[in-house]
DNA sequence: GAGCCGACCGACCGATCGGTCGGCACCTGA
DNA sequence: TCAGGTGCCGACCGATCGGTCGGTCGGCTC
């Protein structure tokens, strides 16, 4: 059955949404345009149809799941509220951001250490455009724990260090597949996993900076 | 390999030590046999007459980063003092492993999240052989946590989640590669930042865990 | 109808992948 | 002295890689 207008839903969100799940599985390196292609259900030279080069489906893939992410974390990051506030709103914040698509933990994960697969060339401007948002998602969050800090409620920490700590605490816990599930002795995206994590993330990071965590 | 091996200027390890730098910058996936052969000087047909396979030579370059880790991190696990000493310790021995090579850390956070880049066929035994000693460890960490509890030093958090928390805030800090240096405004293994970092994740743990931790 | 266009496809390309094979140079123990 | 093992190599293999090309098909507009 050949693809027609009657069909609303978009091949090209189709091959995004495949090549999200294997993105995410087996990084940039470890995925062919065949099997995407075949999981999506069209010949591969379709996908070129759509996308310029698997670096542009790549970039595209992650800018996505980024733009998911910071639409559920920015406004928790700049909601009302004092800083102790604001830092519980914005841990909450992650792990629904994360849990949201089992898959963003990992591309997000992927993409924060990976040096960026393919500098070989220049990367494309979609790749500068990915940093840039990450960063301003960064920017946004360190200027929390300073508020805090300048506030007297939390510790006087290195605001470097505990962006570093806290970033990599949450991304890892829903990124780490078979080992989490191995520690939890069950599912990371269960229901009550996902519940008690939360609550575990939030009361962490506050015993960890707020001074009077009470 | 008896006696002649050993006295000549050994090319299995400088091997290992160009593939352990390179998967740990690009991932399994990412590295071909002939770009390891390049940069260690030989040919690639060589590399096969010291490992049966791509995948024995980067279970062989994991299981040594294991070891040196578990090899610092243990015994800080399992040394004497109370629970909170032992957690301090354990966090000064991670940031002293990880940063011991630096290519440790991504290489471990790539083990510990890839979902084994090869389960295509069964694994090999030095496959089993990393996961047990990495389990090892982690179930040592847990039994800290609980002891800590158990004492009435610690918070009574979810062991596994903190178990989570703690290993992917101390992993990712030093695997962060160019995100890590951009956040940080500079090297992530310069003296003053390892020093830095060392008193800072010792102070969030503590902070985190420990009820009176002053 | 004619003409166009976007979606799609199979066949194909050069390059590279992991891995094999036969053979060369060298050392060692008998 | 020589058989045998070790370390290493170039040449080669089938498979797969990302990407291209020519062309088909159906719907749209005039």
């Amino acid at each position: 059955m050949t693809a027609t207008a009657a069909q609303i839903p978009n091949s090209r969100e189709k091959i995004l949404e495949v090549a999200e799940a294997l993105f995410s599985r087996s990084g940039f390196s470890g995925v062919g345009m065949r099997e995407v292609a075949e999981q999506a259900g069209l010949g591969k030279s379709s996908l070129f149809h759509h996308f310029a080069s698997k670096q542009a489906l790549f970039f595209e893939v992650v800018g996505h799941v980024l733009v998911r992410i910071a639409d559920r974390v920015m406004p928790a990051l700049e909601g009302a509220g004092c800083p102790t506030e604001r830092l519980d709103a914005t841990s909450d914040a992650m792990v629904d951001a994360l849990v949201e698509h089992p898959t963003s933990a990992r591309l997000l994960l992927r993409s924060l250490f990976d040096d960026h697969p393919f500098f070989a060339d220049e990367l494309p401007p979609q790749g500068h455009a990915v940093d840039a948002a990450l960063l301003h998602l960064i920017g946004r969050f360190q200027q929390l724990i300073r508020d805090g800090i300048e506030l007297g409620e939390f510790r006087d920490v290195s605001v470097v260090d505990a962006t570093q700590t806290i970033v990599g605490a949450a991304v890892f816990h829903f990124a780490s597949g078979d080992f989490g599930e191995t520690v939890l002795g069950g599912s990371l995206f269960s229901a009550e996993a996902v519940a008690r994590r939360r609550d575990e993330q939030r009361a962490f990071f506050r015993h960890a900076l707020v001074l009077a965590p009470a």
